[in-house]
DNA sequence: TTAGCGGATGGT
DNA sequence: CCATCCGCTAAT
């Protein structure tokens, strides 16, 4: 009797046995097809080699359908899956989900149909049929695509089909990618760099599980030196994965990675069509995929032969994923490399407290790269005390910055405002009865975005047209914007200095791959003088005739209960401000802040790291926060208020006793209403020798919620909201 | 997750 | 008396 144990995608039902009929032959990993009541289901071959019988009967199995045509999971792999599964309370078929995400991959080498002229003629001839003719000598692609080409309609083309005159050709969509080529243009390193980069060369040539933190200011050229390591896993036939923080970054990295390698890698975010989702997905299976530049999404991939992994601007939140397997790329990548057993590298010029104690702790080793590339030098940092110089009336910008902005503009050099506010105004109200503009499905308020003329929500996506009059008294032209966005400061540069080219970089206006290249073809080209950007500029850029950085708000990430906040708003500054002065000319950073005595905001004035992190150490030590303690989150979310509120309260009442643990709450979560559902929240603060999940796991197992009812567990929070 | 079932409901 | 809806349960 030939017992196996199945991962089927469905959490509810995870594993399930089936029985291999004879003449088939399955492994640990395979993927295979299974029967399910009147359905078939995808699986993964979890357990094969002597599976006792359990309490289902012999009897009872079906049979396994199908194998499918992929190579089977290899063993870390499936390990990585129940790692990732039991550390962050999620379901096995979830991760499981994470590694098979292109459902037609698992359909084995696909083909599509392209034409091309066959040398026959038509019967009868036509004006447009001779044009086609004409033009598609020596074509071969889509009929939409030829019809493109020849100028003439689709249905010109399919008669000529009918005809015999254009034939269909069988290719394949996996067709493989262009290989790089490691010595393709190897740069001059300095000797900072190499000595770096000889390290990492020689981790990844010993195949062994090595952590590293590769800590370099901005504008060191952490990039060029990791690229080292790279090629000699590519010399050795393994692969490669880049994890960066956002696909707004690709462009930029894609350009530097063509003049390295002399070819793109390969690319992997959520935006792929399927075809290239299904044609990555089946090159990275198989081993021809030598370089993978990716999302986080990237790191469950099923690598044939993965040799290093490099996670870039390593302390970004956006490796943490906030919805379905609530994981941090950057912790599941180490684990990866540990249980493959090669070489992983955190680089960041602004490394997460954690992984910094990791390496001060010796479990990862440090590499620095403690000066500037080419000899340039770090910008003078100086803070504007808004109490002191507040800027004019209803406007944002201190008098102090508008001089240096004029400054710039003077010299020809470009000056980049930050502000993490997308939009114009973050609110809006009726001047005449108060009324506030508010989301209907989340307890946040509607952010005008004047460019677009709407009103959003930044939370679920919900839009409104921006009323003539007052919704609530009806009065025309009462309605005021409060606050500063990107939008409104690039109003008020526009207002000051008419004659300078101003370009407002967010994720709105750099929505796609086309758009973010322009940009930065732009930025580089000295066709803009002033950027006016979110988050999304602080990283990566490299613009050299950039050489003020004006930081509009430095209060802003420090208000509100995020545990991270001093930590977020460190990082933010810290790497805007290394935009500044990367060329030949020095830059200069002034950050507008109501509290220029804050910690945070004195250590970045003085440039002072390590004063920052060890004041921020001593705080989260006192606190037990990590890397000292670990938090969770506990989400009771449900679409009526009074059966969340209920379920939350319910549940807090069997909460468990532990020696080393506190649960904090419940209380409705910062944001109380989120898509339409009420939350109310639990905060775990745990010793880093509690066992964490198993308590959280039998806590909640005891408890039954109403179908309506949904239970999220957030193990390392990042969003507190 | 989803098909299939029984029980309740409600219109004819 | 039958059609429809709803909620529950089993799926290997």
């Amino acid at each position: 009797m030939n017992r196996i144990r199945l991962l089927v995608f469905n959490s509810a039902l995870s594993v399930l046995d089936y029985r291999v009929p004879d003449g088939m032959r399955v492994e640990p990993g395979s993927v295979v097809v299974a029967p399910l009541g009147p359905r078939q289901i995808t699986g993964i071959v979890w357990e094969a080699d002597r599976l006792p019988a359990n309490e289902v009967p012999a009897e009872k199995l079906r049979p396994i359908i199908e194998v499918l045509p992929v190579p089977p999971l290899a063993a870390p792999l499936r390990r990585l899956i129940e790692w990732t599964a039991d550390y962050y309370c999620a379901p096995m078929s979830s991760v499981a989900r994470m590694v098979i995400s292109s459902g037609g991959a698992l359909n084995g080498p696909a083909t599509m149909t392209e034409y091309r002229l066959s040398g026959g003629m038509p019967e009868r001839m036509t004006p447009q049929r001779e044009l086609a003719i004409a033009a598609l000598e020596g074509e071969q692609a889509t009929i939409r695509e030829l019809a493109g080409i020849a100028g003439v309609s689709e249905g010109v083309l399919r008669g000529l089909v009918n005809q015999g005159v254009i034939e269909p050709v069988t290719v394949s969509i996996d067709r493989p990618f262009a290989p790089a080529d490691p010595d393709f243009d190897v740069p001059e390193l300095s000797p900072e760099q190499r000595e770096v980069a000889d390290e990492l060369v020689g981790a990844v040539r010993a195949r062994a599980f090595a952590p590293f933190l590769l800590d370099g200011v901005t504008g060191s050229g952490k990039t060029e030196t990791y690229f080292e390591p790279m090629a000699e896993a590519v010399r050795m036939g393994r692969q490669v994965l880049v994890l960066l923080p956002e696909i707004a970054l690709t462009e930029n990295f894609l350009k530097r990675f063509e003049h390295r390698f002399g070819a793109a890698p390969v690319q992997w975010h959520s935006s792929l069509k399927s075809t290239e989702r299904r044609r990555a997905w089946r090159a990275i299976s198989e081993g021809t995929a030598q370089v993978v530049v990716g999302a986080r999404s990237a790191l469950f991939l099923p690598y044939r032969d993965l040799g290093l992994i490099v996670v870039d601007e390593a302390h970004e939140v956006s490796f943490k994923q906030d919805d379905g397997v609530r994981y941090n790329a950057r912790d599941v990548a180490v684990m990866r490399a540990h249980f493959e057993g090669f070489p992983v590298v955190l680089a960041s010029a602004t490394p997460a407290l954690e992984s910094l104690h990791m390496a001060e702790s010796g479990t990862y080793k440090r590499l620095e790269l403690p000066s500037r590339f080419g000899g340039a030098e770090l910008p003078h940092i100086d803070t504007i005390d808004l109490t002191q110089e507040p800027p004019e009336r209803g406007h944002w910008l201190a008098p102090r910055l508008i001089a240096a902005i004029e400054d710039r503009l003077a010299k020809g050099e470009q000056s980049l405002l930050f502000l993490n506010r997308r939009g114009y105004a973050p609110l809006t109200l009726c001047r005449n009865c108060g009324f506030r503009f508010k989301c209907p499905n989340c307890s946040a308020w509607l952010v005008e975005h004047r460019l677009s003329a709407r009103l959003a929500c930044h939370h679920c996506g919900h839009v409104e047209q921006p009323p003539a009059t007052c919704p609530e008294c009806g009065e025309p032209d009462c309605l005021v914007a409060c606050g500063p966005g990107v939008e409104r400061i690039a109003d008020e540069v526009e207002q000051l200095f008419p004659e300078a080219r101003v370009a407002v970089a967010t994720s709105d206006t750099l929505n796609s791959p086309e758009r973010a290249a322009d940009f930065i073809e732009a930025a580089e080209s000295g066709a803009i003088d002033i950027i006016i950007g979110t988050q999304l500029v602080t990283k990566g850029f490299h613009f050299p005739e950039l050489t003020l950085v004006g930081v509009i708000d430095a209060d802003l990430g420090l208000e509100g209960g995020d545990l991270r906040a001093a930590e977020r708003t460190y990082q933010q500054v810290a790497q805007v401000a290394g935009r500044a002065g990367r060329g030949a000319k020095s830059g200069e950073v002034l950050i507008q802040t109501r509290h220029p005595g804050a910690p945070v905001i004195a250590a970045l004035a003085e440039g002072n790291r390590d004063s920052f992190y060890g004041a921020e150490t001593e705080a989260r030590r006192h606190a037990g926060a990590p890397p000292f303690g670990r938090w969770a989150a506990i989400i009771i979310s449900s679409e009526d208020d009074a059966e969340a509120r209920e379920a939350a309260n319910r549940l807090g009442a069997t909460r468990p006793q532990h020696d080393g643990l506190m649960i904090l709450g419940p209380a409705p979560a910062p944001l109380a209403l989120l898509r339409g559902r009420y939350r109310y929240r639990f905060l775990v603060n745990a010793r880093r020798n509690a066992q964490l999940q198993a308590i959280l796991n039998d806590w909640l197992a005891t408890q039954s919620f109403a179908p309506g009812v949904r239970v999220g567990i957030d193990i390392d929070p990042y969003s507190f909201v």
